[in-house]
RNA sequence: UGGGGUGUCGUCAAGUGGUAAGACACAGGAUUUUGGUUCCUGCAUUCGGAGGUUCGAAUCCUCCCACCCCAGCCA
């Protein structure tokens, strides 16, 4: 499908390329590509650029690769290669068979750096690291030329092919491009293109002792590919430059490279060295923690990866650095939640209720459809019986006003049950807590429905004590406290913003009969409380672990805020 | 202080010389057996600032200001 030229403009790069392809750039095509260095996990921001490819990909008649930057063996592992082809997976994109490795290019490359040396567009250096530095000068001063600069085509093949060979030290010599030290751009500073690095590579082993760098690898990698345009974050701008200097020079396809801002999220982080900080010191308990912004940390929370493509797409794409308030995230979870997950009753914080005017042994099963708008979801059988439990937070002795629950005297609905009355409060005589509560019902009110026309303004969830499950509920907040942790002028450290409150595990919950074996990664909404799912990793059919997703709007917490200020 | 970018509502974001879309957030109200959902309503006389061009400027010009990125043999 070709867009045409009513469709509405969505971004600047969208409209980069419907401009191509009006003006036949290309021979029409399109192809995009997903180049992640495999030396971590993907990430929510990562999400926004496989999105942005993908889609792009698919509106406009094309395709996207996924390739992997594997040019630096020292930071790599195949670990991370399945673990990103799993997660863009399981957000729904499909490569088919463009599945590539800058490493396959790694001959071609090399072919490619000796045609620059022979047309004396590179030469072999042999400073070292530090004395590299000083001749590049700083960014108000220009460099000097190195003094390995002038070495002959012939002594330059020669070196380099030693280089490969394997007859040098690592850091005793590097390849770089001849192009100018005075250059106002740093990145034209005669870059490295290939340096020796005598380390086994996750797919190439011991075969090179060279590897390319970033901005040498990547365009050429990009031409190699066929790609049309070259979508990456705005800190690579400065290497545009570069970029097209070796497509230029090399006189290959030249794919277009388009810079947009990447995402930041309020109240996260989203730097790899941040990530990997939490994990080596313990703040989280892994790569999937719930709380981590990594996609493995998502999906384990419970979104859905519908959701995260819905927020990839309503957060847009322009040039401009921005910070996305969270809460969108969690509108859009909320929103694809609210359509899909079955209701049912679970309490995280039981307060026993005993019916006093209920039949000691008699036990009825109530009806309690799934979904309140989707009737297909159908129904489930709830046990109500003499003794059960409510939320401790439904319950109080002193309400506040325009508090609907329960308390002293007052009458509210169990959901899909009966109308309750308090009558009687039992608590410990050492502490004063309640600890039970003694009330009567209606049973002219079974079902929840009154024909006397009396008006509950409250309705509770609840369980039935003897029939209710034990459960684990695992209570996630956001993971700092701050809107920008990174970004703190008086903290030297952004783990000093880290939220105390992020987790809290709920080890005595009581959640209805109906979840019995309930599968890992299965998703539900505990009524009045959020939506939960199961964990993959924790939970056992007869151990139940939930973990929250994320929770429901609740403008009760609002009005009760408001009061307290 | 050299170079490259970016400034439109609390947060994202359209807008490309014809009189400021939309979303989230927020605030009201209606409906509701979830204080959920849904539905209404409100929310930028003004686009970083100052000048200028024009009948008309967020859009064009000039100057200024703020913020981000670059001095890896990382990507």
């Amino acid at each position: 499908m070709t867009t045409t030229d009513s469709s509405p403009s969505r971004d600047f790069i969208r409209n980069i390329i419907a401009k191509d392809l009006k003006a036949n750039k290309n021979e029409c095509r399109v192809v995009t590509r997903f180049p992640p260095e495999p030396n971590g996990y993907l990430h929510i921001g990562h999400a926004k650029s496989i999105c942005l490819n993908f889609d792009i990909a698919a509106e406009f008649g094309g395709v996207c690769n996924l390739r992997f930057d594997d040019t630096n063996p020292s930071k790599e592992e195949v670990e991370y290669v399945e673990s990103i082809k799993s997660d863009v997976r399981w957000l729904g994109f499909d490569w088919y068979n463009m599945l590539f490795y800058a490493s396959d290019y790694f001959d071609q490359m090399c072919r490619y750096a000796v045609q620059l040396i022979k047309d004396g567009k590179a030469y072999v250096c042999s400073l070292n690291t530090e004395e590299i530095r000083e001749y590049r000068g700083t960014l108000t001063k220009p460099g000097k030329d190195s003094p390995y600069r002038k070495r002959s085509v012939e002594e330059n093949l020669d070196l380099f092919e030693r280089m490969r060979a394997g007859e040098f030290e690592d850091g005793s010599h590097v390849l770089r491009a001849k192009i100018d030290m005075a250059s106002p751009n740093m990145n034209m500073r005669d870059p490295t293109i290939y340096r020796i690095r005598r380390v086994a590579h996750h797919r190439t082993g011991n075969k090179w002792c060279i590897y390319p760098m970033y901005d040498f690898a990547h365009c050429l990698s990009d031409s190699i590919e066929g790609i049309t345009h070259s979508i990456c974050t705005l800190e690579f701008e400065d290497n545009r430059p570069l970029y097209d200097w070796f497509l230029d020079r090399l006189n290959v396809l030249h794919p277009q490279q388009i810079e947009f801002a990447r995402l930041n999220l309020s109240y996260t982080v989203l730097s790899k060295r941040k990530l990997v900080q939490l994990v080596e010191q313990g703040h989280v308990t892994g790569w999937d923690d719930p709380r981590m912004p990594t996609v493995s940390g998502l999906r384990r929370r419970g979104y859905t990866p519908e959701s995260i493509r819905d927020f990839c797409e309503r957060i847009g794409v322009a040039k401009r650095d921005s910070m996305v308030d969270i809460a969108l995230l969690e509108h859009c979870i909320r929103e694809d939640l609210n359509e899909k997950s079955p209701r049912v009753m679970g309490v995280l914080r039981p307060l026993r209720v005993v019916i006093d005017n209920y039949p000691e042994d008699q036990v009825e099963e109530l009806e309690g459809p799934y979904h309140p708008e989707d009737q297909g979801m159908g129904s489930r059988k709830l046990p109500f019986s003499r003794e059960l439990y409510i939320e401790r937070d439904d319950f109080r002795e002193d309400p506040p006003k325009k508090y609907f629950r329960l308390a002293p005297g007052r009458e509210v609905r169990l959901r899909y049950a009966y109308y309750i009355r308090c009558e009687e409060v039992v608590k410990d005589e050492q502490t004063g807590e309640v600890v039970e509560l003694h009330c009567t019902y209606d049973p002219k009110t079974r079902g929840g429905w009154s024909s006397d026309g009396r008006k509950v303004k409250g309705t509770l969830h609840w369980v039935s004590a003897p029939h209710a499950l034990k459960a684990e509920v695992r209570l996630y907040d956001r993971l700092f406290e701050k809107a920008n942790p990174g970004d703190q002028k008086d903290v030297p450290d952004f783990t000093a913003c880290l939220n105390p409150r992020s987790l809290e595990a709920l080890t005595s919950c009581r959640v209805e009969p109906s979840l019995a074996g309930a599968a890992p990664g299965s998703r539900c909404q505990f009524e009045r409380l959020g939506y939960f799912c199961v964990d993959s990793v924790d939970s056992y059919p007869e151990a139940l672990v939930f973990n929250r997703t994320v929770t429901l709007r609740d403008s009760w917490a609002k009005i009760e805020k408001k009061a307290k200020k």
